[in-house]
DNA sequence: GGATAATGGTCAACCTGCTTGACTACCTTG
DNA sequence: CAAGGTAGTCAAGCAGGTTGACCATTATCC
């Protein structure tokens, strides 16, 4: 394969995926989930299911548990998150998800839904099917299993 | 499609695109340029085909003209890029890659198609150019087409 | 069991990249 | 040629991240 189309398909590649973060993001806010950012989005999906530490949240994101820390004193500020008292580990503190917090992950769900039925009005749903089947086989860490 | 279906095919999207980059910037790093982050990239590609003005580029990468203005003189310090007069508007000013700008772009170019080859070898060559035919029909503005 | 090291979390200071606002120089339109 | 629009820069401020230091708790190992 020539470097052209290589680089072709990364620019493709790049636009769809800044594109599909802009339609969730659009999409949260418009069902009334207001300053919520996108990098809470991967947040949230840490800790739906049985919330996590804050240093368990700052591995999943790549950055700093210091970092991790203030998003989360952020999305608990925001009402999406509380921290409870670790059960077995007197220093960590459970994050998890309020109830405010499980309704907006459900609204990114549903605004990632019509973002893909989108492309499925232009390229046919057995493809879309296929696409998803293609980036599975490739997403690092192996085939993506959503946690939520 | 179900909602589930939908935010796999998102976070596997999402998470290629990030590996993708990241293998980019590291390859482009490991190739000797040094000091270049991804928002270069883009900047770059807008910048190949005969250069173009700060306020042009601000447009391309979504960002403020001031934000832009900036990044020109960091990639002009680095040594990428150089500002010249603009044939025939004196406000403006044609910023165009320097001959190690060039470098760094084929740099980027050969460090994708290396991450493309990794793909093939996991799904196929006929796989991969399957994907790269469907995002280019899903990618916004039409099919995506490469400046450089 | 108790000293020692490792881990979870926070506070504080700083850095970087971006934004808003104000301004100058030049172009365009009547 | 006057009046308004456009290209670009300067300056100040903000937001989100980093590094470094620190305390409380837990794990390790004679």
């Amino acid at each position: 394969m020539q470097n052209s189309e290589a680089m072709a398909l990364s620019a493709a590649l790049l636009a769809v995926a800044g594109e599909l973060t802009q339609r969730i993001h659009d999409g949260v806010v418009a069902r009334g989930f207001e300053g919520v950012r996108p990098a809470h989005g991967f947040a949230f999906a840490r800790l739906a299911p049985g919330g996590a530490t804050v240093t368990e949240l700052a591995a999943h994101l790549g950055v700093t548990k210091q970092a991790a820390s203030q998003l989360v004193d952020e999305i608990v500020r925001k009402g999406y998150a509380e921290r409870r008292p670790h059960p077995g580990d007197a220093r960590a503190r459970l994050v998890v998800l309020t109830e405010r917090g499980w309704d907006c992950t459900r609204a990114a769900e549903e605004a990632a839904a019509e973002a893909v039925r989108a492309w499925a009005a232009v390229t046919g749903e057995a493809e879309v099917r296929k696409l998803g089947r293609l980036l599975g086989r490739i997403a690092p860490y192996g085939p993506v299993r959503p946690a939520w």
